[in-house]
DNA sequence: TTGAAAGCGCTACCAT
DNA sequence: ATGGTAGCGCTTTCAA
């Protein structure tokens, strides 16, 4: 039964009402078991009496905990990240967090810009999807002395922490994958944006591997823009033109492998008849209902639920065992090679 | 150079080293007009080599402005909503706010839970994707004379402002496309999860037109469990065994629509001649460059930074003109129907 | 144009 | 088991 004061309620009120003082509500609120189960009660009750909500803004003020946890996304859509967030915010809310979100659009600056706002809520923690930073961004995430994830990718020398996979190596299981299949001209389709960086390791593993195996060709393509599944279809022209002979072509995401497939399609190709055609993400348009594409599994939700654990950990005063988590990957092999 | 404290940098140091008060910090920080241009230019060069980052927490406590919004999402996964966050979060921090994120799982339990948490930040705003809540949540937020958005659809009833389409009008612009293809034996596939609310609503927008048209039928299934794909494949399946003269079905999210096209190349049946498939989201790999699929296009972005708008406004002092904003729809047709 | 004092709502610290 | 006091870092209000 709330009472309508037209303002928020304070601790203070809730204190009085109970006949306690301002410190044993916030016991009861905190640490329950610190405060005599008859003064709890008659404290609770008051709470939902006057329909108290706790400013968390103020009690963090005086505790210096914010119980929020940033998390600067490079985007939303394109579903890439979507999982990792709904882990990450699973997991710090089971912990009685929040979790503050910005997106950046792949731009560096606009990182900046977003760091420097989480930082105005002395977050508990900051989880970040880029690993390449501006040079001040950095030092100003190092100096804050804030727990730091880099997440979906496993930088040399990260800023805090990272949990994620190696790109590099899933570029390479990939050829390895093609290779066993018998492919022997495989291209590679990317996006040409600031967001290839995790691409161009993918294909760099992919590379790699191929030119080592000494019984196989690598090309590669991006298209630079329009929406995924267009760079997609765009890539494979590409490639088909110039390499007419290509017998497979891995692309760096399953957006982009959906649009190499409808344009294959288009052109009266056989998959993976005449061509093999490989995604990276899993994303589940990919999967058995759906396209039946080969791709490369991660585990998007996990990588959330492990970085939010590390900062609550690394709050607790447990030293994790190691600065970086590698969550591996999984070459998921369907119809389409 | 931000000087390594091992703590925070306060307001009162940067009005130390600028030799002035902290009342002219804060000035020069909120309202640099107010302050004189020499002064100004003092207190920035103290704020830029102390590395100070004002804090919000304190700054909202002491002036009753959070500037942070809440999002209350069923969940980021499935896409659904992923370009309405992005594009809230984008229009908030154009105006200096910040986006506090929360999932619900589609579990009422959980959206109660996540408000009470969110009031616990004194957020400027508030925008949930739910339209049905919990009668102690609906009363706590029109209690809180928070600004309230409800999202991807228009309640008769909003808490406070909606933002959205009609789902039951797409519905029936669906059934209207596919009559005017000639079709007459249409079924719809939806999800019988709690998401199911706005599907249901397209569902009767369908139905009905369906009846009213006097020639067609019209045919229902829902499958309860799996992914997305999987049930729109095992609803397709349901479909045929029980109708098998059907020939379009409609589904109430493009990614059912994908189970379903798997299904039906999976029977052999071609698309559109056999059977008309479409879709509802005009997710990206509905598009032309990937499944070519008929759906209807919803404007995601839009309705996101509309929303995050009618929340700044609302605190400005404006009154928008109405508590129920209509972003529309569109139907898409491609060639699946 | 600038400042001093008071206070936002809570928790830490030290008592009792 | 409970309370008093001080103070977190900022903005508001009122003065100068």
């Amino acid at each position: 039964m709330a009472i309508e004061t037209g303002g928020w309620v304070t601790m203070g009120e809730v204190a009085e009402r109970a006949g306690v003082s301002k410190i044993t509500v916030s016991r009861v609120l905190r640490s329950p078991d610190k405060v005599k189960q008859e003064t709890r009660e008659r404290v609770r009750a008051a709470i939902a009496e006057l329909g108290y909500v706790p400013d968390e803004a103020a009690g963090g003020l005086s505790s210096r905990r914010s119980r929020i946890v940033g998390a600067v996304i490079s985007t939303l859509a394109g579903s890439t990240f979507a999982s990792t967030v709904d882990g990450l915010g699973d997991r710090l809310r089971q912990n009685g967090h929040q979790l503050l979100l910005a997106g950046t659009d792949y731009s560096s600056a606009r990182e900046a810009d977003a760091v420097a706002a989480m930082l105005g809520r002395r977050p508990d923690g900051l989880v970040l999807t880029s690993t390449t930073h501006r040079d001040d961004t950095r030092r100003t995430l190092e100096a804050s002395r804030i727990p730091v994830v880099e997440i979906w990718e496993l930088p040399v020398d990260p800023i805090g922490y990272a949990v994620g996979f190696s790109n590099r190596d899933a570029g390479a299981a990939m050829a390895r994958h093609l290779l066993a299949a018998g492919r022997r001209r495989m291209a590679f389709i990317g996006t040409a944006g600031e967001d290839d960086r995790r691409g161009r390791l993918r294909y760099d593993g992919f590379a790699e591997v191929l030119e080592q195996s000494g019984v196989a060709e690598v090309r590669a393509t991006a298209a630079a823009s329009g929406t995924q599944t267009a760079r997609g279809a765009r890539g494979l022209a590409a490639v088909l033109e110039r390499w007419p002979d290509t017998d497979a072509v891995f692309c760096s995401s399953d957006t982009l492998a959906l649009g190499a497939l409808s344009e294959a399609r288009r052109r009266g190709l056989t998959v993976p008849e005449d061509i093999a055609i490989a995604g990276f993400g899993d994303f589940e348009f990919a999967g058995e209902f759906g396209l039946g594409l080969t791709t490369v599994r991660v585990p998007g939700p996990d990588i959330g639920e492990v970085a939010a654990q590390l900062i609550l950990d690394v709050n607790a005063g447990l030293e994790p065992p190691s600065r970086t988590v590698d969550l591996g990957f999984q070459v998921i092999a369907r119809a389409t090679t």
